[in-house]
DNA sequence: TTTATAGTCTACTATTATAGTAAACATACT
DNA sequence: AGTATGTTTACTATAATAGTAGACTATAAA
């Protein structure tokens, strides 16, 4: 699990757009607007939303006014479903991969200590991002916006 | 988190030093039996365990008769050590990463969805390797060994 | 004191991933 | 018809990964 830039900029997209869809119902975002609020690249994004696209998470129309949107409600597409169709499997090492097992070459799976290791670390790595939304990511992103209009910057609690 | 060939090499190399460590009091293991013993190129070996000696995790002995041993008790030596020397930053992005943070990029971190989310994750990964060290690691596995012995048809005890 | 053994160090290579850029093309609204 | 938008293909530069090769140095036993 390690997030590449495009695994970021797309992630930040989507939440971007999980944000949209709140506000507006259908509101097409273009991929310059995007860019421009997230500060990424817009030809790299281009890409990027293309491959998210061709997995089914987000719609486009083209020509004057078009732009993109979520093809789920936010609350359909998990962090999980974004990061492996960005970065690949979640697992730190493919012998642990639910998505994409590989063996690793080493002389016995069974009792490999590595091995049972990363497989507590692919869990709680899914616990995490297979059960956190697009939804509950912009509500969080909302509270705490809401919540600290001028306290310390530093400090996220309060 | 992501492991490379040299990391999986280098923990694995670490476990099994911890294993001798535990049968006789000082081995000193060659990187030839290591590289023989986990299915590992011993020139690649060579370079992992001069980074892990290094490190200060590992001291080796010169010569005849010579090879690596463990430079602390096993119970001193955690995977995020052993991690960190071999892949770097635990955390899954920069702008999360205790040893290494780095601003990501994002309009505003305070409020950034995806870094509230990959700080869950980077500590969830840190509780597992940051509070498991070689000893305890070497004792599920034999936990493993001695609770199964004859039900996978690869395990070559018998 | 020679010799075999074992780690050390410096270079080099091949492949893949990352992070883009450029330009032609297709579609849809006015 | 023209313009704004997404689509597709091709290209590039840099860095990381996964090694390999070979000379060098230290140790201990014969």
């Amino acid at each position: 699990m390690r997030l590449s830039k495009r695994g970021e900029y797309g992630m930040r997209a989507m939440i971007l757009l999980a944000n949209q869809k709140a506000e507006s119902d259908i509101h097409f975002m273009q991929i310059k607007e995007i860019a421009q609020r997230e500060q990424i690249p817009s030809k790299f994004l281009e890409q990027i939303l293309l491959t998210l696209k061709n997995a089914g998470l987000v719609n486009s129309k083209m020509g004057v006014n078009g732009g993109y949107y979520l093809s789920k409600p936010a609350n359909e597409i998990t962090l999980g479903q974004v990061f492996r169709v960005l970065d690949g499997p979640l697992a730190p090492i493919r012998c642990v991969s639910q998505m994409a097992y590989e063996p690793c070459g080493c002389p016995d799976e069974e009792s490999c200590g590595l091995r049972l290791v990363m497989l507590d670390v692919r869990n709680a790595i899914s616990d995490i991002l297979d059960n956190t939304n697009l939804e509950q990511v912009a509500q969080r992103v909302e509270n705490v916006r809401n919540k600290q209009p001028s306290l310390n910057p530093l400090n996220s609690d309060f």
